[in-house]
DNA sequence: TTGCAAATATGAGGATTACTCATGTTTGTG
DNA sequence: CACAAACATGAGTAATCCTCATATTTGCAA
């Protein structure tokens, strides 16, 4: 990943394509870029998030943010992309060990609540998540994540029920967690209590699925 | 609602107020307005649609749109709050006569297939809730469309099961309808044997937590 | 019918903002 | 030290949302 250009457009079609920083100096500017933008994104939203602003905060011309970044959506992606990856070490992390019931109960529940910690805790993460739909980039972002996150969970499941139809465990496992996506964000948008009755609500759901009653 | 001048701003901010026609002239081309809109959104998507473009298809100046609507947003909102309205009536009725277990399986089932099958088939409503998330406005009103539809099944729930806790039945009624929303988006978006897929598998699920074993 | 206020219609132009590009500077390397 | 490639710059371009001063039409009271 690290040396790879930028890219995240949408379409189908590429953006003109960036450089990649080579030298040093130059991803420390990246680098600046980039907490100018999650800064800005925490203060006022994504949408709100002007270019010029972010090369001002970050100390470089304007120039130079498009030198990276061939577009505005492409930041956010790449700021998105370091969320997922962190998430997906947790939760691989997480998951790995899992070996019986039992296990996956207290394993699922605690990721459940770390990722609602995240949601409630993380201005940047909410905001462009929330903003994900209106972004074919960052809805195949998300998708991949979820994805990749499913499959740790299939992983388990297999293990757990080794004479189920595999397929309809893989099915299982990625609506089970594109529902805690959606939890989450419904959870984030109502008032507090409601929000946490609604995420106690899913993980019985969803553990009444992947570990029956 | 008619008479109503079009609002649909989002930050909190209200957009400088719009006038409501009145006139019967004036309500044909409000018509026209929103169909040009909707065939724009069919063909390039809400995104891409311009305010110019909507002017000039509709046979009015662009100073006309404005006259009605506050911003573009406006247009989308007017369009997403006919499609509730439609479903939220379409679904009002599926439940009303629902009395027993079985009658919510069918009705429900019935329902996703209906909620599935529009998804699939109509561009322009696929389009709008696509890109919710982004539009304060646009989230406030699906969250109120959720709640409506929520509340239809909730007092199916209550009735099914007068001795369970109300406030619990309501959270789960909550979830499973926004559970279904997430459920189609995805759908959609991965082909359409998985699609099927994880629809079928979301039908199981919630009626499971519907009307249990 | 006529006079008039309110409603409606218009489109050139203001304002914002993502993004480009010609030009200049710095860095690593043979 | 020469030189190519990487990097840096910011004034300017283009696209687009939206405003507003002005003109026209409508409904209605006198």
């Amino acid at each position: 990943m690290e040396g790879t250009a930028i890219s995240g457009s949408q379409d189908g079609q590429i953006a003109s394509p960036r450089r990649a920083p080579s030298q040093q100096r130059s991803r420390e500017r990246v680098e600046r870029m980039l907490a100018a933008a999650s800064a800005l994104i925490a203060e006022h939203g994504s949408d709100a998030m002007r270019m010029g602003e972010v090369a001002e905060r970050a100390g470089v011309s304007i120039g130079s943010l498009y030198q990276f970044f061939p577009d505005k959506r492409a930041i956010i992606w790449a700021l998105a992309e370091r969320y997922t990856a962190e998430s997906q070490a947790c939760i691989a992390a997480s998951l790995a060990q899992v070996s019986d019931a039992e296990g996956l109960r207290r394993a699922f529940s605690e990721l459940v609540d770390i990722y609602y910690g995240r949601f409630l805790a993380e201005p940047v993460m909410r905001d462009i998540w929330s903003g994900t739909q209106a972004d074919k980039a960052l809805r195949e972002l998300e998708l991949a994540d979820s994805r990749a996150n499913a499959e740790f969970l299939t992983a388990v499941l297999k293990r757990l029920r080794p004479t189920a139809d595999p397929a309809a465990l893989e099915t299982t496992a990625l609506l089970v967690w594109q529902m805690g996506e959606a939890t989450m964000r419904l959870a984030i948008s109502v008032g507090r209590k409601e929000g946490d009755d609604l995420v106690a609500a899913y993980k019985r759901m969803a553990l009444r699925e992947l570990v029956g009653e």
